[in-house]
DNA sequence: AAGCCTACCTGTTGGC
DNA sequence: TGCCAACAGGTAGGCT
């Protein structure tokens, strides 16, 4: 589920509750994550004062004093902030219970397939950007570097389809499947065209379009296609103006032509088949 | 180096 | 109605 906009929107519904609050507790619920909750993670974190939330790529950074909690939501996960008695449900799998002010809430990530994460990175291990989960991703796609030279230069080696190129993440990070789909629409990219055969004028096209996809979900609270909800709860609204995601066999928005599907690896793909080329 | 495939896990959906 | 295969937002790691 969680691409970079609903990661962002979480990040963004976290930032100013968490800042400067006080991590009292944790609570695992014993079921394993995509990796193993670190055995002293407790005792680590408690007493730290959340100085940083902050976003790489779909990962959510958690600083304290002696490190960093890196959060992932893998393709189910989203993470509230709860009353601190809320019992947990089935799927809730880890808690950080924290101290905002006066009152003490939960920071809570439910997450039904448990491909999520919740690695401690020590200070003590080096920058966080250095982290072996960091360390290989792309640009960040608002990053004033990331421009259409930029792009270019990074498919220039790259034979495989766009499509799958965007998903892989080492040239640019946060587009998962709904947005690559949504983005190459935005760019009339067709989603098979190889990576390497891109124009500059069609690298700046696909900039300012993956740009604007993710900017337009971030503003409309992320996809929720099923379960993500923002850290109040809310779900998002952007799969209701998608462009082609999941519209196979219905009009182009733009020409009126039949959206198609198909696939890439193992993950579906749309496109308009007049407007992109 | 790049690309392809598998694995991780559970819930929902669509076809028979 | 019930069963079961296919599919779902991600991505590390292993192999070619």
């Amino acid at each position: 589920m969680p691409e970079l906009p609903e990661v962002e929107v979480t990040r963004l519904g976290l930032v100013d509750v968490l800042t400067h609050g006080v991590i009292v507790g944790m609570r695992w619920s014993g079921k394993a994550l995509r990796w193993p909750i670190a055995p002293d993670l407790e005792r680590v974190l408690a007493g730290q004062p959340i100085q940083r939330v902050e976003r790489r790529g779909k990962y959510l950074l958690l600083g304290v004093p002696t490190g960093w909690l890196i959060v992932h939501l893998g393709m189910s996960g989203s993470l509230r902030l709860v009353p601190a008695a809320t019992l947990p449900g089935p799927w809730d799998h880890f808690d950080l219970v924290v101290r905002t002010g006066r009152s003490t809430r939960i920071l809570r990530l439910t997450d039904p397939r448990r491909f999520g994460a919740v690695v401690w990175h020590p200070q003590a291990d080096g920058p966080i950007a250095s982290h072996p989960l960091l360390a290989r991703l792309g640009i960040e796609p608002f990053d004033p570097g990331f421009d259409a030279t930029y792009l270019r230069t990074h498919l220039r080696h790259r034979r495989g389809a766009i499509k799958t190129v965007l998903l892989a993440g080492d040239v640019v990070v946060g587009v998962g499947n709904i947005y690559a789909s949504e983005a190459l629409f935005r760019a009339g990219i067709h989603p098979s065209r190889a990576a390497g055969r891109l124009s500059a004028p069609r690298c700046a096209r696909l900039v300012d379009a993956i740009r604007a996809t993710l900017a337009d979900a971030i503003a409309q609270g992320g996809s929720t296609l099923r379960d993500f909800v923002a850290s109040n709860g809310d779900p998002g609204h952007f799969q209701l103006s998608a462009q082609v995601y999941d519209r196979a066999g219905q009009p182009c928005r733009v020409c009126g032509t039949p959206i198609r599907g198909m696939r890439h690896g193992q993950r579906s793909t749309y496109y308009c088949p007049h407007c992109q080329h």
